[in-house]
RNA sequence: GGGCGGUUCGUAUAGUGGCAAUUACACCUGACUGUAAAUCAGGCGCUUCACAGCUACGCAGGUUCGAGUCCUGCACCGCCCA
């Protein structure tokens, strides 16, 4: 069975449907990674990460290396059984800390050096010690350790990190072989992935891409994006290293993205991306939500008289029970668990309808333009405090089916840990939910759709 | 009736002669992209492009070049003694 199998290919763009063969469990790409840098997704269980549709995690070599240290997860038997993630398991390098932390690190030849924050020691974090780690900790899927400058973007730099991490890449690949090969790993089915860099140099994009297929790389991963450059020069990179790589490889944006961003990733050819964004943003209050979920009729506490005309026609004037049956088969008031719910979401009314029963249905529909797409509201603003209605209408998280914008504002504003736990759910469901999308769209032909429409609608 | 303490920007507070005036919360705005991030930055009397003007620390007077700050009276609140 080859490592990645592509299963449809949309004919308008190069984006694709696959399956990436791990030695815990396929993932369905175009796929999204939560991130688990300490190996937690920061508030949810890994049951919970499962449940709403996650098939891998990402967690760091840097932090787990740092504490609790990798013997002591080896001892454990490996990150998976150490944080109970049956999946797979996506282990960042430690290159993008080389970026991060650059107040207090240094980087050589040899490797980099790192003051680790938490007790000032100072260790060298070469591209073997960085293997040796990730063998430990046992992931799916391994990164090389790369060097790459940040941004704004410089070509004499970015041409000295091409040339510094494929060094790197030919160290990592014989210490990769040395464990993993030839040694008593405890991950066999181990695979380790090159990085590409470059910038946004399409010259150096490319060279750094040859370098990584000419080492024999199977799968990469497109680095140095994601740094505060402009959404064009990010897809002005990916444009300038997808053609120099394998059609058939599996190919990683790390670090990206926005929805935007994953959508026109996924248009030129990426398969699988990483965000902190879901997550961190979750905790800071800011949820995403479905640009389907402005057009749907407004509840009456939100728009008191004169709502759409559809509304009134239908409702006659009643109030539309806030969790109809219609939207999971689970009302309100009967309460929720997450046992009851059949584990393969969306429902219908999530999944865009097919490409030639669309407009007909919607024609009355004032803004049934807007098909795809997405806002964020941030949640803590004291115009939702007394606001009912669930974050977003078309959501089928724990959150949106159980709870309201006010309440969710109450726990942000008195401080409790729900807050964050609803709001990363939902968060991250919504991505999950979008890879979905993404992946039926492409195998239903309609993903040119689908990018044309996908936008951010907040205001 | 007497004594003491208090009254400052939504709330709670700091401020005893140079103050448009502290801090916290609240509120508003903006960030967040392979997580040193349940975080960070800015705003928060009015008019403004303003280092410009106006109006401001319970009320009314007074002292002073200058008063939130000192003095007198009043109002209200709190505590204590009768």
């Amino acid at each position: 069975m080859p490592y990645f199998e592509i299963t449809k290919s949309d004919p308008q763009s190069k984006a694709r449907v696959g399956v990436i063969h791990t030695a815990h469990g396929d993932i369905n790409t175009p796929a999204f990674l939560p991130i688990g840098t300490k190996g937690a997704v920061k508030s949810v269980t890994t049951e919970e990460l499962k449940f709403w549709g996650a098939e891998i995690v990402l967690a760091n070599t840097y932090h787990l290396w740092q504490r609790p240290g990798d013997p002591l997860i080896y001892k454990a038997g490996g990150l998976h059984k150490f944080m109970n993630w049956k999946g797979p398991i996506f282990t960042d390098s430690g290159g993008f800390q080389v970026f991060s932390l650059a107040k207090m690190r240094k980087t050589m030849e040899a490797g980099v050096l790192f003051q680790f924050d938490l007790d000032g020691r100072t260790e060298i974090l070469s591209p073997e010690k960085s293997i040796d780690i990730q063998a430990n900790l046992g992931s799916d899927i391994a990164l090389i350790l790369d060097d790459f400058p940040g941004y704004p973007f410089e070509y004499d730099r970015s041409k000295e990190s091409i040339a510094l991490t494929k060094r790197w890449a030919e160290r990592a690949i014989k210490e990769f072989q040395k464990i993993i090969i030839d040694g008593d790993p405890i991950n066999p089915g181990q695979k380790l992935w090159g990085i590409v860099q470059g910038a946004s140099f399409p010259d150096l994009r490319k060279q750094s891409a040859e370098d990584m297929v000419s080492l024999g790389f199977e799968a990469f991963a497109v680095g140095g994006v994601a740094v505060g450059e402009p959404h064009s020069e990010m897809m002005k990179a990916v444009e300038a290293v997808i053609p120099y790589l394998p059609e058939n490889s599996p190919k990683h944006l790390l670090g990206v993205g926005t929805p935007f961003d994953i959508v026109q990733g996924v248009a030129r050819g990426c398969d699988t991306f990483d965000c902190v964004i879901p997550t961190r943003e979750a905790r800071h209050g800011r949820l995403y939500i479905s640009a389907k979920n402005i057009q749907l009729p407004l509840t009456p506490s939100l728009k008191k008289e004169g709502g759409s005309p559809q509304l009134s026609e239908e409702g006659q004037g009643k109030t539309p029970p806030l969790f109809s049956k219609e939207r999971d088969g689970e009302s309100f008031a009967e309460g929720y668990s997450t046992t009851d719910i059949k584990l393969d979401p969306p429902s219908p009314r999530l999944r865009r309808t097919a490409p030639d029963s669309k407009s007909e249905s919607d024609d009355n529909n004032q803004s049934s333009s807007i098909v795809e797409g997405y806002s964020t509201i941030d949640i803590r603003l004291e115009k939702y405090k007394e606001d009912f209605t669930p974050v977003d209408n078309t959501c089928d998280c724990y959150l949106c089916l159980n709870h309201t914008k006010g309440y969710l504002r109450h726990l942000f504003a008195t401080g409790e840990p729900l807050a964050i736990r609803l709001a990363t759910m939902h968060n991250l469901r919504f991505y999950l939910n979008l890879m979905k999308k993404i992946r039926t769209a492409i195998q239903y032909d309609y993903f040119g759709d689908m990018v044309r429409d996908f936008k951010n609608y907040t205001d």
